[in-house]
RNA sequence: CGGGAUGUGGCGCAGUUUGGUAGCGCGCUUGCUUUGGGAGCAAGAUGUCGCAGGUUCGAAUCCUGUCAUCCCGACCA
């Protein structure tokens, strides 16, 4: 049996308007449900019924990776910035990395993430393939100096994560832990009551080749993937692109287009879809060669993608443009100055008249054709897949969507068992780099994200797996002899059946009780008050539909009895649904 | 970092244009009445108006600086 509680006695001060610097739902809620409090621009604290939730999702996501075979460590916040130096990340990973000095003047940086700190904990000590694979998580609090902190929880400078790292000795051992991990994150993500999509993603910052994102699905996410029903799906940051550029077939002709610098301009000008024109780029690798780039007009070009591609870009600067002979807003590939290195987007590749920039202002050419009146030297990936393009798997038009990154599982390989030294010795007895993966769960985003899916008008509906507590009982009037009592012998009631129970004792008035209970989303409400008791009944609201049924009190235990009994093992929502069948 | 905006009791805001020493709603405290969807009456408490300078007889209000917070953007051709 689980204690009662009483939220005379809870420090949940809500908030009965909108606070003021809060815009999305989850934000705002979560804000005025008094789950957080802001302590500074994204740094938050969590309060009695947020730290409730948060226990919820921690303990979700223990149980997911305890199954899948990870043991669970705690490695420390703090951490030498010698071991970022080994791995390169010092100077690589940018003013994110919140970088301090202790007293003696040694460096430290409060941890984005623990590679360095997990790799450096077992190269000394996890020495034979005996031992592999080996998988180790844990639950804690990360920092990133976000350049914007934004969006309450979900985008925020210091914040709780589950990193787990695995240690193999070869690709296939780490793919058969990469896919437990990646059922486990989709588990979660289902016990936590997300819709979600596991989608390709780019491994960014931590590197490595593979990536899958598990996106929360949510207008107010930063992130845009694209899908099918075939069940592809990808981040726009890393989906291949595949798209048909339309031709727009004339003969080679210079035209004056003055006042045109930008696609959509050139294309009203000609009155030609901004899919028949090539937009153009200029940028510049590691060593300050200048490159063009060419890509679909109607498409953006993916910085990440061509960053790959290249090794290194960067586009230039209005200045670098001028300095290398180059005409923003009319560059094209007639005509180009010597000695410039030109990639052309792949789906170009198969349009043979180009709509482009003459190189002069005020000037473009139609009908360019590829070959002939220019060459390209090199054919890459570079646009950002949108909706409407191809699907790389079946061919089908991609849906778009937007979508809270919660997750993500990747395949480092050696990237850092490499830099910092990282062996095992083989059946043979010889010395071996170990593969490595690694994989994060958002669990403070995660809360944001179930918030963000699941609220309306009145407040947060929490589903049952991770709600602050399963029911709230209400005695409308706490001092009447014949309605409090009750409702306590209610509330012990279903506590000893196993059920969460809070108990609203406050010397409210109704109106503000039911606002409460709402706004914080308690799965079920049971109101207790002189009008049903005259006729021996109680009354249950069901916060996800806001059905609401008079249950006579006779009947009230078996009817809990059953739905306890029938509790499935991972109730995202469902849980008291058969009151109301 | 660029652009926009805001800092006034715990919360939400007005007052700033046109300087005269701070106000409203909610919340809080006490009492009485009320009690099935954010009560009524009465009496109270709480603010060096973000901070620091300056102008002025006098500054929430004008000027300068600074800090904080929020929104938009930060790979565009």
């Amino acid at each position: 049996m689980t204690d009662i509680l009483y939220m005379s006695k809870l420090y949940m001060p809500t908030l009965k308007e909108d606070p003021a610097d809060a815009e999305i739902a989850s934000h705002r809620l979560l804000l005025r449900a008094a789950m957080i409090r802001k302590t500074a621009s994204g740094v938050y604290t969590f309060l009695p019924l947020g730290t409730k939730v948060l226990a919820k999702v921690e303990r979700i996501v223990r149980e997911e990776m305890d199954a899948t075979g990870a043991q669970e460590i705690m490695m420390p916040a703090l951490q030498p910035a010698e071991l970022w130096h080994e791995s390169g990340r010092w100077d690589d990973y940018g003013p994110e990395l919140m970088r301090l000095s202790d007293r003696h003047d040694h460096g430290f940086c409060l941890g984005p993430t623990h590679e360095e700190l997990i790799t450096s904990l077992i190269r000394n000590e996890l020495r034979s393939y005996k031992e592999l694979p080996c998988s180790l998580y844990q639950i804690q609090v990360k920092f990133r100096d976000e350049i914007r902190p934004r969006f309450g929880l979900l985008r925020s400078r210091e914040f709780i994560m589950k990193d787990a790292y695995s240690f193999h000795e070869n690709q296939e051992s780490l793919q058969e832990t990469y896919d437990r991990m990646s059922v486990a994150y989709g588990r979660i993500c289902e016990r936590c009551g997300l819709e979600y999509r596991p989608v390709e993603a780019d491994s960014g910052q931590i590197g490595g080749k593979v990536s899958t994102e598990f996106m929360a699905l949510a207008e107010a996410g930063e992130a845009e993937l694209v899908y099918c029903s075939c069940g592809y799906a990808a981040d726009v940051e890393a989906g291949e692109c595949k798209c048909t550029p339309t031709m727009y077939d004339v003969p080679f002709e210079k035209i004056a287009t003055p006042g045109v610098h930008t696609i959509a301009e050139l294309a009203e000008f000609l009155n030609i879809p901004e899919s028949s024109t090539v937009k153009a780029l200029a940028g510049k690798d590691e060593e300050g060669n200048i490159i063009a780039l060419f890509i679909p007009g109607d498409h953006e070009l993916n910085d990440i993608k061509a960053d790959h591609g290249i090794g290194w870009f960067m586009l230039l600067s209005d200045e670098e443009m001028l300095e290398a002979g180059l005409v923003k807003g009319s560059m094209g590939p007639v005509g180009l100055p010597e000695g410039i290195r030109v990639i052309g987007d792949v789906n170009l590749k198969g349009l043979s008249k180009w709509t482009v920039g003459a190189n002069e202002d005020g000037f473009h050419i139609v009908g360019a054709e590829l070959g002939k009146d220019f060459q390209i030297d090199e054919w890459m990936d570079l646009s950002t897949v949108k909706a409407g393009d191809a699907c790389p798997e079946c061919g089908l038009p991609l849906d778009g969507a937007r979508g809270i990154e919660v997750s993500q599982v990747f395949q480092l390989g050696d990237k850092y068992s490499r830099t910092m030294e990282a062996t095992y010795l083989d059946v043979n007895g010889k010395e071996n780099y170990f593969i490595m993966g690694c994989y994060g769960v958002g669990v403070t985003r995660t809360l944001a994200a179930v918030v963000e899916q699941h609220n309306d008008e009145y407040g947060i509906i929490w589903p049952f797996a991770v709600a602050p507590a399963h029911v709230c009982v209400i005695p409308l009037t706490v001092g009447d002899q014949d309605v409090f009592p009750v409702a306590e012998q209610i509330a012990a009631d279903l506590a000893k059946l196993g059920l969460e129970v809070v108990i609203d004792d406050r010397k409210e008035r109704p109106g503000v009780k039911f606002a409460d209970a709402d706004l914080i989303g308690w799965p079920l409400q049971i109101t207790v008050g002189k009008r049903g008791l005259a006729d021996g009944t109680v009354e249950l609201k069901l916060r996800r539909t806001g059905e609401k049924r008079d249950v006579a009190l006779a009947s009230l235990h078996d009817a809990f009895e059953t739905v306890c009994a029938n509790i499935p093992e991972d109730p995202a929502f469902d849980a008291f649904d058969n009151l109301f069948a």
